[in-house]
DNA sequence: TGGTCGCTTTGATCCATGTCAATACGATAA
DNA sequence: TTATCGTATTGACATGGATCAAAGCGACCA
């Protein structure tokens, strides 16, 4: 067995999952001991890459592992019969995708790689034993899921209260925050998502959502090329969002 | 003692939740041993009830427990520091309520009842003690934020991608559907929330909801006398969903 | 190097739903 | 019975965003 220090590079920590991972404090591991982390590791073993477009699971898909993005992009959506969808989520690095698929035992909703990505496999079964062993892992996961319904309803009320200027603008502080908590920059990034994603997930049409971008670039909120952002005023944005006509 | 054959009467039962409820498939306790509910039993002793407008609980109280609805009629709402509200979901027995303090240790939203109800206080840190115990337990209540997380799904879809008149068939074919799997007629029923209650889920005015019933009425698809329903044509209702203009 | 293709921007017009306002209805209480 | 109040219906009009259409822009590939 190779001498380990603090945190010591070894042939295991090639699968090593969690206990390597910078993501604690994001997914499942926050908070466990040395010992209970080298529990979770043997669980995540394996990992997934994703070329960008494909998918990681598809609706109807039998559900058996949750997935954690190492890294990469995904959205979420949902396809009716009569060929509209939806998008119902973008997920980055250290989000967990697939517990949609845990009440039916059959996915709800596709995963598609926005990017090439890669994610951590985490077979339910073994996790739900886990957790019965460990309970700070048990209550991790009920956290990770009860935030995404808290998600959720925040998703609502987006698209069941604001106007279209509104939407973008929560859409782009979110999206600001969720790289900055993953060490980028606040102020300048990359959408991995088309015009035509965007407006599906905040419920309006492309040409909507490049006309709100247009705007917004006109009135010196943002610098817009093509899938570049930088975030010039960010209060400006905010303002928008409490200031609503009525 | 009075007389009683399969399910008898005794002074336990008065107090015993779980394992007299009728409830059994909607809630936690699906598939448990006799054993394995008594134990539920003794975690789910109180009860609450609350008369009509009365909040279960509001957003930013302290998270300590889920409520499983035992009779009346819940709605859940948050509301935006502007005033603006949004209704997240209307909740009936053997529903689940309060499964957003989870993550955060706080509750997001309020849960108001729309008529005199009765819930079973479910002291959450309990809940994930005995689900350690229990593998069905665990499981089941697993099952029930997931559906919850399929749920919010659909209403994202609704919100995002559905006109007026398909949302409010939508919403009517759900609620029709909620009362038939509870043993109630599938096509009479009353509603226990106001057009603008009912407008604030769907996303649009009270105008409009007030409108489309009209307008199902003109149809022929339902009968509509202030808040009680008769569905004339569920198929007619259905019809609306699948056949949107493009 | 040019051509194609997917994505984005922008303009002109239309329409579903919001807004504002008046009236009606039904329950409750006096 | 009548008064009151919350709720619901209906009408007239306004408007935000959808729709339709035409360029523009970049990336990739032949």
């Amino acid at each position: 067995m190779p001498n380990k220090s603090a945190v010591p590079i070894t042939l295991a920590t090639v699968k090593a999952a969690c206990s390597q991972c910078s993501l604690h404090e994001l997914c499942l591991s926050e908070g466990l001991t040395k010992e209970e982390l080298a529990k979770l590791d043997t669980l995540v073993g394996a990992r997934r890459k994703l070329k960008r477009q494909q998918n990681l699971y598809r609706a109807g898909d039998p559900f058996e592992a949750l997935y954690a993005v190492r890294t990469g992009f995904f959205k979420t959506d949902i396809l009716l019969e009569d060929g509209r969808d939806q998008v119902t989520g973008f997920q980055m690095a250290g989000e967990i995708l697939g517990m949609d698929g845990i009440g039916t035992e059959t996915h709800t909703c596709n995963a598609v790689a926005l990017e090439d990505s890669e994610v951590c496999v985490i077979p339910f079964a073994q996790l739900e034993q886990l957790s019965r062993e460990i309970q700070t892992l048990q209550h991790n996961f009920h956290k990770v899921m009860s935030r995404e319904l808290v998600r959720d309803q925040g998703l609502m009320m987006l698209l069941g209260t604001m106007r279209a200027e509104e939407r973008l603008a929560a859409f782009l502080l979110n999206m600001s925050q969720r790289f900055t908590s993953r060490g980028y920059s606040p102020a300048e990034f990359h959408l991995r998502m088309t015009r035509e994603e965007i407006g599906s997930y905040l419920g309006l049409k492309l040409e909507t959502v490049s006309r709100a971008f247009s705007r917004f670039q006109e009135e010196g909120f943002i610098a817009v090329q093509q899938k570049h952002i930088r975030i010039l005023d960010s209060d400006g944005l905010k303002k928008l969002l409490n200031h609503q006509p009525r």
